[in-house]
DNA sequence: GTACAAGTTCAAGTGAGCTTGAAGTCAAGG
DNA sequence: CCTTGACTTCAAGCTCACTTGAACTTGTAC
């Protein structure tokens, strides 16, 4: 009958830390029910949730726009596989954005670094479109990195 | 002779805010004389500098990882072109990393989001390596994003 | 001589995405 | 009855990369 998953379990299935679930509870990216204890039962259908916010993480959305996108999905029922993949729709686009903007930064490095142009502004490469620039006084926003 | 740039025209020219360039130096990712009156007088070649700074961002390098990088130039004088390149040469291997991180992804979002799978663990391509994974309590690494 | 811009330092704040710690609840086992 | 362990909430802490504000000095223009 385990229907109902515990929090720990969630973390364990998922790899994401109980502390975390329980922020993104509060963010509304995720709900539970509760226990007649008060401790949180999740639905199993959760993991599948929480694994699309694991993957829009690594693509590069925030919290807040991952959140978005979970809303348009039904809170009442499962969705469906279709209703995931209009979603993914989007990110692939995003995907296919950061990987030309990095082959870009790579040309940058191998052709624009030999020569002397590298002093910005004057070099496209180094500023291309400015997008990553400017948006409140937080951390620019940043690539992978981890190593 | 003007040989020697303010904070201002740094700023201007790199596009990088003044209490960033004093961030920088702070950090030590970048050196300032001084003029009499203890303003900040900036070398050119410091351009360059904040050029790779920029660009190694960019790139996905946390700003410990810029200055490490830099240490290996000399201090003294501007370093060559040769210099420069030998420390991008790093960097491409991690542009090149990276876009095979995202192109997983965007397989696993059109692949593995359309079958039932995607519910991490299972599926490789959710967690690849986990190289992105806890390292801290902070923010974890992400991509450009931006908007 | 006084206004004003442009610079200085230092401390504290910001935002994202969490983690950690304190203090308490609840169920099961000995 | 007491401990153990899994859970709860709430507040505070942490990292990164900066920005902002306060209080002050300097150089130039009128």
């Amino acid at each position: 009958m385990s229907e109902q998953l515990t929090i720990t379990e969630v973390s364990r299935r998922s790899g994401v830390a109980a502390s975390a679930l329980r922020f993104y509870e509060e963010k509304g990216l995720i709900d539970s029910e509760r226990a007649g204890s008060g401790h949180r039962r999740y639905p199993r259908p959760v993991l599948r949730r929480i694994a699309f916010i694991v993957f829009a993480q690594k693509i590069g959305l925030t919290l807040v726009e991952i959140g978005e996108e979970l809303d348009k999905l039904p809170r009442d029922r499962a969705p469906t596989g279709r209703e995931w993949s209009r979603l993914s729709s989007k990110w692939t686009g995003r995907i296919d954005e950061r990987i030309e903007e990095l082959e870009r930064l790579r040309s940058g490095l191998t052709e624009c670094i030999g020569c002397g142009c590298l002093s910005l502004g004057k070099c496209k490469l180094a500023n291309p479109g400015d997008r990553v620039a400017r948006s409140g006084p937080g951390p620019r926003a940043w690539i992978s990195g981890g190593g």
